[in-house]
DNA sequence: ATTGAAATGTAGCAATGGCTACGGTTTTCG
DNA sequence: CGAAAACCGTAGCCATTGCTACATTTCAAT
């Protein structure tokens, strides 16, 4: 062994946990954001934010409970516990810096905007350090 | 129906068919540096390069093949289509144009690669244009 | 209080991308 | 040449993320 485990020079990441990290991300955020927006977050709310439907969404839900990211139960509002506002919280200001290191590029907030949600989940805190950098000297 | 279907304004992907794109474009691109790198390029190659199991591989390859975008025969190296070679160069120039971009922002080569990777699937054309503005603009 | 619509849950299918195990081909080398 | 090594294919398993169809629960409006 030691043959099968990362020995390449890590850059090349096992997409499907790494797809999976990016998902809880997502979805922390859009609960994060919708409890913001009206209050509370439920199934729906989330099935049309990502524009899937309700059983993706209430199935990655329950997996997000079991990571202790989110709360729920059976026909209940989503809240996020400790944990899962940290990690919201976390992707907001990457969010947040990405988005507004386009606009300073010169890209329209529209385009900004759908970058900054494929962007913020490959950025390293080097990168992101970086943008942020530049974005007070401007 | 017309419920269903994107009415959301497009920035959520449906993250199957989204990322298998994004393997598709980091195969092409894997395959064309393979064969300039040393003049062929095996299923075991790319099993090393991605650091999955050849079983993996070759069962992408085989799609890739249906797509059009690479050809093969059992027990043979792997090619690229015409239409395979020209994801290839986009992708290729989209990589450059994000790492060099990453780097003039005085970010470390290791780091920049590892970024530049990630984000390459992410960036629109638009934001690809004003990175080569900036770059130029140097 | 009842009913009907909206929201959730459950069952079950497909595609993608991981894996190990096993067996068949090809290549290389003694 | 013949055997070992390297390479590749197939079978079959699991997890994730989509979906439709159907069942259940909640909630609001009459």
């Amino acid at each position: 062994m030691t043959k099968k485990a990362g020995n390449r020079s890590i850059p090349h990441q096992k997409t499907r946990g790494h797809h999976a990290n990016e998902t809880a991300e997502d979805y922390v955020e859009a609960v994060f954001d919708t409890i913001e927006a009206k209050g509370s977050c439920r199934v729906v709310d989330l099935a049309r934010h990502f524009d899937v439907s309700h059983v993706t969404v209430s199935r990655i839900v329950g997996r997000l409970v079991n990571k202790g990211l989110l709360v729920t139960e059976p026909y209940k509002p989503i809240t996020l516990t400790r944990q899962g506002k940290t990690l919201a919280s976390r992707m907001k200001e990457r969010h947040k810096i990405v988005f507004e290191f386009l606009l300073s590029l010169g890209i329209d907030e529209q385009t900004a905007r759908i970058d900054s949600e494929g962007m913020e989940h490959h950025v390293s805190d080097k990168t992101l350090a970086a943008m942020k950098r530049k974005l007070g000297t401007k």
